[in-house]
DNA sequence: TCGATTATGGAAGTGACTACCATATGACTG
DNA sequence: CAGTCATATGGTAGTCACTTCCATAATCGA
């Protein structure tokens, strides 16, 4: 390891950590690549070829905790389906409860930045394509397109739980069991439905039952 | 109605459809702004008053169709969950059959073009949101956070389906039955579990069954 | 027909991103 | 240690999406 890399980790590092701070400071729509630049003592060229595009400063860190755990399920021994799905959230909830500050950020910047939440939808949308395909390969069936649509199904379910669970942690600061509404989540996965409150929405005493 | 509403009209279908004309010929990325301002003979501050963005011209088709699925949604009367949610995916299903072309069209660009497939999936985000804000509407339970999760990860089930299907029926051109498909998604939300192929995978023979 | 409202087109500017090139810096060889 | 090679950097110039603003023209109400 010699030390080019050395110094080139270092300065990527530097320049998201500086990207970071200005984008929490000021906004991310009001903070300025070459003011990145700048703080991080970089030339602007130097900054894009780090990192492609200024949304990727921010959500670099979610593609590498969801493509981190495709990339772990990848070398897992076959199990079962459900179960599969499951250890993967779970790997992915584990990642990113690691650092809550940079998750409550990321949401914070997608909610007042559209570019920002459609990357974070695009990032998301790569990351069920290629569970999807893990999914495919562990999987076999007569009909190859019968055993596609249910590998994304699956994997889209994944998606969903992750999705609604960090949602909900989100939106709630302090004082909820994340742990406990995945939980709660995977019998979506385990064939147990929608689970539902202890109330269901039913049809109304006097409303005319719809088509 | 007066004339001026019927010339704002006009001159937006103008614009959409040189856009739509210009981007399959040549590629979303390889048309600029101007080019299609030209060929619909405005100002490219009078396209800009229509379509705040490049990809809006795409796209408005799209949101249209999941935004008018669940405004349609939101005039109906109470129904279990389950069927309400059924309701909606085959209405935005209707509403993409009607003109597959450019639902292909969307696809093959967004396949091609980051910012078009970020935008998609921003689009369906929104689609989510709204469903879940609906469905909380319709719902009651002793606890509020438990409500608003079961909507999300309702609302959340239903667009993956939607995107499922969808997606399954963009790939395979011709064909394909996507009202079987769909309703096959369906036992997902009735609480029949991910419907599986005729052969599931299992744990492999010489593998070791791994936590 | 006249005044008010609104649509249009153009100009000028910002900022993200690209292509390119000259230079500086760490890496390897004799 | 000197020389050379590969690579990292910084700067310049340019493209393009998008914004703001203003002058003008088209429509509408009276």
């Amino acid at each position: 390891m010699g030390l080019r890399e050395l110094k080139r980790e270092r300065t990527r590092r530097l320049i998201a950590d500086k990207a970071f701070e200005l984008f929490c400071h000021h906004g991310f729509g009001r903070t300025t690549v070459e003011q990145i630049a700048a703080a991080a003592e970089v030339g602007p060229s130097t900054l894009y070829r780090y990192f492609p595009t200024k949304e990727t400063l921010v959500l670099e860190f979610v593609e590498d905790s969801l493509m981190g755990a495709v990339a772990w399920f990848r070398g897992q021994p076959p199990v079962d389906l459900p179960d599969g799905l499951q250890a993967v959230i779970e790997r992915v909830l584990d990642e990113l409860e690691r650092n809550p500050d940079r998750v409550r950020a990321v949401y914070e910047m997608a909610d007042q930045t559209v570019s920002v939440a459609a990357h974070l939808q695009a990032l998301i949308w790569r990351f069920r394509e290629e569970l999807t395909e893990e999914l495919v390969r562990r999987m076999s069936g007569p009909d190859p397109v019968v055993v596609k649509f249910t590998a994304a199904l699956s994997a889209g379910s994944a998606m969903n739980i992750i999705e609604t669970v960090v949602g909900m942690w989100v939106e709630n600061p302090d004082g909820l069991d994340v742990r406990e509404l995945a939980r709660r989540a995977m019998g979506l996965l385990h064939g147990g439905g929608i689970p539902l409150p202890a109330a269901v929405p039913g049809p109304g005493d006097n409303a005319r039952h719809g088509s």
